[in-house]
DNA sequence: CGCATGCGGTTGAGAGTTCAACCAGAGGGG
DNA sequence: CCCCTCTGGTTGAACTCTCAACCGCATGCG
């Protein structure tokens, strides 16, 4: 940990960038969670639950599998699915083959309550982001979110997940960024 | 309120571009959260409000310009406070010329505990930042986070803060997005 | 087999945010 | 002047997330 360098600050125009960006995202993503939690009952974190489990092969998953996927802890998934079950939108099943795995699977009417959020989902994410960007800054903002999503510290992210040791650990590097964005219901276009 | 258009569904590259978006500002916050949590014992939102602090006039602020000028709620911001209070980083003082009003003041002690955080937040904005990206993408950047900020429904952000009526309202367009980024500290380059 | 260790998941407390009242002072008529 | 309304700010409860401890099952090794 040699903190003995100068520090590099960020010169002016740097400065704006990083402010109107952090600006624009936590002001996007309040405005959707308020949109979701106004006409779904639900924030955002969970809705993004019920797509996934939407998207598993048998609307089930392992609660690992689930917050890896998600990016989220194991902790943290747990109270979600609490929170969901209560809902009833959620139930959790024991794993077959190791007996101390849970299943969360999706119920028909958490399926229900994501085919009824989608569409005002989908429309507020299309009006705020793409509606306003040209197809040239579309591609370059996919360019820029792979570029640092990919070099993040993983050791920054998720801390809690390993007791101790963690040594020789591989990534797990990702193939979870594609195919996840409607949920499966009324996936026309 | 006409809910009766279709759906404009996402395309898959856009779906894509969306997902590997979302999940890299919520890495990155998180990750920017968890840097200076461990290092300087404060969330990332408290950190802004003393930068914005440090850079008023008297290193004081009413609260209401205080909450506008950091997007919060009047009520986060009434909280936060307390706890900045708490840890005798932040003081309240009372209003001169309107009795209702608090005064938000950065202390000594709140100057010289931003002083100390701020190397290691802005090393951690470039390295997982601006070292990631050329200099076409971080201006590219800045245009997209404008585009959207400019486009987002002022009332979907904030509610809470017009009790009722809020008619014929101006939207103080943010004269706030330039000179706000590294605190009034050491700030050569 | 028996035991130490690691893994999957849960729990409870603490911290930050939101939402809906609520209060006091400011402003604006009648 | 009084009342009505609006504004600035606070409060408390409900909710989400984090962190650290914890439990039970799985696994490997002597």
């Amino acid at each position: 940990m040699g903190m003995a360098e100068e520090t590099r600050w960020l010169s002016g125009a740097e400065q704006d960038v990083w402010r109107t960006f952090i600006t624009m995202t936590s002001a996007l993503t309040d405005s959707l969670d308020r949109q979701l939690q106004r006409d779904a009952k639900m924030p955002y974190t969970y809705y993004e639950i019920l797509v996934v489990l939407s998207e598993a092969p048998r609307r089930e998953l392992r609660m690992s599998e689930l917050a890896g996927l998600r990016g989220s802890s194991r902790s943290r998934l747990s109270h979600a699915v609490s929170r969901l079950e209560e809902a009833g939108w959620v139930e959790r099943r024991e794993c077959p083959t190791d007996k101390r795995g849970q299943l969360a699977a999706l119920t028909d009417a958490g399926f229900a309550a994501l085919a009824a959020a989608a569409p005002g989902h989908v429309t507020a994410v299309r009006e705020s982001l793409f509606d306003r960007l040209t197809a040239e800054q579309v591609r370059v903002l996919g360019e820029i979110s792979a570029a640092v999503l990919g070099g993040l510290d993983p050791d920054m992210l998720l801390p809690g997940n390993h007791p101790r040791d963690c040594g020789g650990g591989h990534v797990a590097d990702s193939p979870h960024t594609a195919e996840v964005g409607q949920p499966e219901v009324g996936a026309d276009t």
